[in-house]
DNA sequence: TGCCAGGGGTTCA
DNA sequence: TGAACCCCTGGC
C-alpha cells in the first residue's frame, strides 16, 4: 500500500475508487461525522480518524503510521482493487450508472459487536435514529477515546459490558424501543460465548448465517448485513426495501418478492454481489426512487 | 396544532 | 402468512 506523510497526516492517491461520501453514506455505517469542511471523522477500534479529499488525494488525519498499517488498511479495505470489480460488474449493462454514480465506495472491514448490535437495531428504524441509539449506547457504555474539533467521542461497548445493562435503562436512555431484548439477549450470548465471535470467522457463509440468524433481532436481513460488512463475505447481498425497489425498477420491471431478488442478483453478480448491493443501493437512495 | 403514516425487519401467533 | 412492534419525523 503506497502512502506519503505530511504534516503528520497520511496521504494515498484516490485512484478515482476512493470517495469518503460514497463510503460513509452508502448505507453500511453509522458511526461517522461529516465535518464543516466536508471530511469525514469516523470512529472504529477505540481510534478517531479523520477522511479528507483534496482533489485526488486522501488524507487520513489524526492518526499515525502505525495505526494506518495496523488498523485502517484493513478497515478500509485499501488492498482490493475496487476498479478491477467496478470493470467486472460494468459488464452489466445495467448496473453501470450505479457504479459510475458511486464510483468511490468501499465496503469497509468493521467490528463484528457493534455490527451485530448496529443492524439489529436499524430494523424498521430510520437512519437517523439508528445512528443516534448507537450514539448513545457508545456514550453511555463504551469507554471515551478523545474530544476531536469539539466533539467527545467513545468506543462501542464490548458485550461484557452491554450485556449488563437492564432492558429497561437500554430502552429508555437509547430510545431503541422493541429492539432492547433483542440487544441485552445478544449481548450475553456473545458475551457469555454461547456465539463464539471468534470461532465464527471460520464458517462457511451458509452456517455463518445460520449461527447468526440465531440471535435474537437477527433475520435474513441483517445477517446478511452483518456478513458482508464485518465479515468480508462479498458475495452477500442484503435485500432491505430500497434494494427492493431498485432492482424492481431495474432489472425486474414489476413488484415482487424478497427472496427472488436476492436469487436474481446472485445469478446476475455472483461472487460480486455485495459489492452490487452498495453502489445500487447508494445509487437508489440518492436519486430517490421513482426518477430512475 | 394535531393526527397519521411509515420506516435498513423480526417475531410471534 | 400477517399483524404488531417503540419511537420519531415529515406531510397534511
Amino acid at each position: 500500500m503506497k502512502y506519503k506523510i505530511k504534516n503528520k497526516n497520511i496521504i494515498i492517491k484516490s485512484n478515482n475508487d476512493f470517495n469518503p461520501k460514497h463510503i460513509f453514506e452508502c448505507g453500511q455505517a453509522f458511526r461517522w461525522k461529516r465535518e464543516e469542511d466536508n471530511s469525514y471523522t469516523c470512529v472504529a477500534k477505540g481510534r478517531v480518524i479523520n477522511i479528507f479529499q483534496s482533489n485526488d488525494e486522501i488524507v487520513f488525519s489524526n492518526t499515525n503510521e502505525e495505526d494506518f498499517n495496523n488498523i485502517w488498511i484493513d478497515y478500509f479495505d485499501l488492498k482490493t482493487d475496487y476498479n478491477n470489480i467496478k470493470k467486472e460488474l460494468s459488464l452489466e449493462k445495467t448496473i453501470k450508472d450505479a457504479v459510475d454514480y458511486g464510483y468511490g465506495i468501499r465496503i469497509l472491514n468493521q467490528e463484528k459487536f457493534e455490527t451485530i448490535i448496529s443492524f439489529i437495531i436499524s430494523a424498521n428504524n430510520q437512519i437517523p435514529r439508528i445512528k443516534k441509539s448507537i450514539e448513545i449506547i457508545s456514550k453511555n457504555y463504551g469507554e471515551f477515546i478523545e474530544n476531536f474539533r469539539g466533539q467527545d467521542y467513545f468506543s462501542f461497548p464490548s458485550a461484557e459490558n452491554l450485556s449488563k445493562v437492564s432492558v429497561e435503562e437500554l430502552r429508555e436512555v437509547a430510545r431503541v424501543g422493541f429492539r432492547d431484548k433483542r440487544i441485552i439477549e445478544t449481548s450475553k450470548l456473545i458475551a457469555n460465548n454461547d456465539f463464539s465471535i471468534k470461532e465464527s470467522v471460520n464458517l462457511n457463509s451458509e452456517e455463518l448465517r445460520k449461527e447468526l440468524e440465531r440471535l435474537p433481532g437477527v433475520g435474513p436481513k441483517v445477517a446478511s448485513c452483518i456478513m458482508l460488512f464485518s465479515y468480508g463475505r462479498s458475495e452477500t447481498f442484503p435485500v432491505d426495501v430500497w434494494i427492493k425497489r431498485v432492482m424492481e425498477e431495474l432489472y425486474i420491471k414489476k413488484e415482487t418478492n424478497i427472496k427472488l431478488i436476492g436469487k436474481y442478483a446472485s445469478e446476475i453478480f455472483g461472487d460480486l454481489a455485495g459489492y452490487a448491493q452498495q453502489y445500487l443501493f447508494y445509487y437508489g437512495r440518492e436519486n430517490a426512487i421513482g426518477k430512475l
